[in-house]
DNA sequence: AGTTAAACCTGGTTGC
DNA sequence: TGCAACCAGGTTTAAC
């Protein structure tokens, strides 16, 4: 499910009411992708920061007092949310970390266990520094200028569908809205990363920030199971361009949406609009 | 070195 | 109706 508009729209829904909580208990389901590492005996008492984003990934920090004592290194997977709840009930079957606080229960439902929630000392300490230290920029970085996003794509020979998926030249964008950027920007997805002139880079970047921020607004996708942290379906998949559309017509010229696989994934554009 | 498959899981949908 | 095949928002790991 889950790209960087779901991510921040599952943060925001939970960063104000958990920040200041106090940690009763944690408790793990099933496996999820990594295991929880060697955290603390006891979450007893620790405290809740002020919980950020990176990429995918949330960082939920906690303090002992004032002292810092670690921190969860959340992410979502393919089919995670996370829901806050005032009474959390017995664990469905899907149901796999459960963070019981004085405020209620952050719980992480993932059916397909893509999901992780690691222990890390600091952002700093492993594991979540390896884990972070792949990241591209963020989207909305204003250091991630245009010219620096080329640089980027010229080191690449690959489609550019499959760069922007790596999330080397900037973070954030899934299939989904990777698929719509390039649409907005009329770029081909199979064109060579490397072939991109500086202004279509320039429009290309500005596609990926445009339809992030205006993911972010409506809440997010929701295609099956993701949903904010009070249940809440997002809305832009009813406006996604070509996500999802094959065979039916394209907004702007109206021939038919192709779908082809491309780095292991559905890719939906328009042949006519998008240009190699 | 850089690009591309395989792997991790479960469940819903499609087609024979 | 039953069952196999295919598909799904991500990312690491192994293999060309």
């Amino acid at each position: 499910m889950p790209e960087l508009p779901e991510v921040e729209v599952t943060r925001r829904g939970i960063a104000a009411p958990l920040a200041g909580a106090v940690v009763h208990t944690l408790r793990l389901g099933k496996p999820l992708r990594w295991p929880l590492g060697r955290a603390p005996a006891s979450f007893a008492g620790l405290t809740i920061g002020d919980i950020t984003r990176r990429g995918k990934y949330l960082w939920l920090p906690l303090t002992r007092g004032a002292v810092p004592e670690g921190g969860l290194l959340l992410h979502l997977g393919m089919s995670g949310s996370l829901g806050l709840h005032a009474r959390a009930g017995e664990p469905g079957p899907h149901d796999h970390f459960d963070l019981v606080t004085d405020r209620g229960t952050l719980r992480l439902n993932d059916p397909r266990r893509f999901g992780a929630v690691v222990w890390s000392a600091s952002l700093g300490d492993d594991p979540a520094a390896t884990l972070l230290a792949r990241l591209g920029p963020e989207p909305f970085d204003p250091e991630l200028t245009p010219q620096r996003f080329h640089a980027t794509l010229k080191q690449r020979r690959a489609p550019i569908k499959a760069v922007l998926l790596s999330g080397d030249a900037v973070v954030g964008a899934g299939n989904i809205y990777t698929c719509e950027a390039l649409f907005q920007a009329a770029i081909h997805p199979a064109l060579r990363a490397d072939r991109i002139s500086l202004p279509r880079a320039d429009r290309l970047l500005a596609a990926v920030r445009q339809t992030l921020g205006r993911a972010l607004a409506l809440g997010g996708s929701t295609l099956r199971d993701f949903t904010d942290v009070h249940g809440a379906s997002g809305a832009y998949q009813a406006e996604a361009a070509v996500y999802g559309r094959e065979g039916q017509p394209c907004p702007r010229c109206g021939a038919p949406v192709k779908r082809r696989v491309m780095a292991q994934r559905s890719t939906y554009f328009c042949a006519i609009c998008q240009k190699r």
